[in-house]
DNA sequence: TGTATACATTTGTATATACAATTGTTGTAG
DNA sequence: CTACAACAATTGTATATACAAATGTATACA
């Protein structure tokens, strides 16, 4: 992954900056890759995220906002990324009897079905990601990663 | 930036993915701070993005697909991010006579002006996100981002 | 010349996201 | 007990983005 080739410029680009959209053009073509392998289950990354989120609650319903707390990209609209859900048919949706503010959100057995199913392509598509890196390399990155 | 800490989970979390989630949240809070710090000027990190495109382009005029291809977000839509920018009166369209399909835009002596003051904030954001590394830091991150 | 193909942009449409305002619920100070 | 603030979610609205289809222009070639 070559900036200048990509952004097809011959400028020589400043450190802080280059450094910077080398990581929007990685971030970007991580997106990519994910968004495809998701794309045959008709599910966002982002709603991929809140499946996720959810079977990690075991049992225990999880509200909007921990939802959102929990979320790799944190949305101002996390009502209308569940209804995407409910209306697939993979979550369900309940007004917390203790705190009737409160809404339970619960994955359904087929939400867990389809889940498993993206287990797989996604460890794969996350493992081809970084198949260029040793296990060295990619906890450095995480400590460089650390310091923005 | 602890990663289990901001998607608050006590799961240990596979070094690939990890990785990959650490990436996201370091854009998500690029974007955010350079999103932020365009806000005052009423434009969008896309939108300054094909300004400095066109800056670099000196004298010569750059159609829309030679923009597309050099925006670090390619887009499918560059028609209607320049419609903005022609709106607040930044840049120019006209229809290249020299081959008709094509369309020529420039950028405005007020694209420019609003430029220049722009680029202050952008250089001092830019700056602050990465004040955590040294410059051999920086390297070595732009290295293992390559392997990506 | 006429017709097919490729090119460059534009338009249409559905979905996604940001942000503000609103609704309904709960807790609390007086 | 009432008024008020804080909380949780929803709704409204504007803008952004993805993707496909359509428009207009140029090129190739039989």
């Amino acid at each position: 992954m070559n900036v200048e080739e990509i952004i097809k410029t011959q400028k020589k680009i400043p450190l802080p900056s280059r450094t910077l959209i080398h990581l929007m053009l990685v971030n970007n073509k991580i997106m990519e890759r994910i968004t495809g392998a998701l794309k045959p289950y008709g599910v966002s990354p982002q709603q991929f995220n809140v499946l996720r989120i959810l079977r990690g609650q075991g049992d225990r319903p999880a509200n909007l906002s921990t939802l959102n707390d929990r979320m790799v990209s944190k949305m101002s609209n996390t009502t209308r990324l569940v209804d995407k859900l409910l209306a697939k048919g993979f979550v369900d949706r309940a007004i917390c009897e203790a705190n009737r503010r409160k809404v339970e959100i619960t994955i359904t057995a087929e939400g867990l079905a389809v889940l498993e199913k993206m287990d797989e392509v996604m460890r794969l598509t996350e493992a081809d990601l970084v198949a260029g890196l040793s296990d060295t390399e990619l906890i450095e990155l995480n400590t460089l990663l650390d310091k923005i």
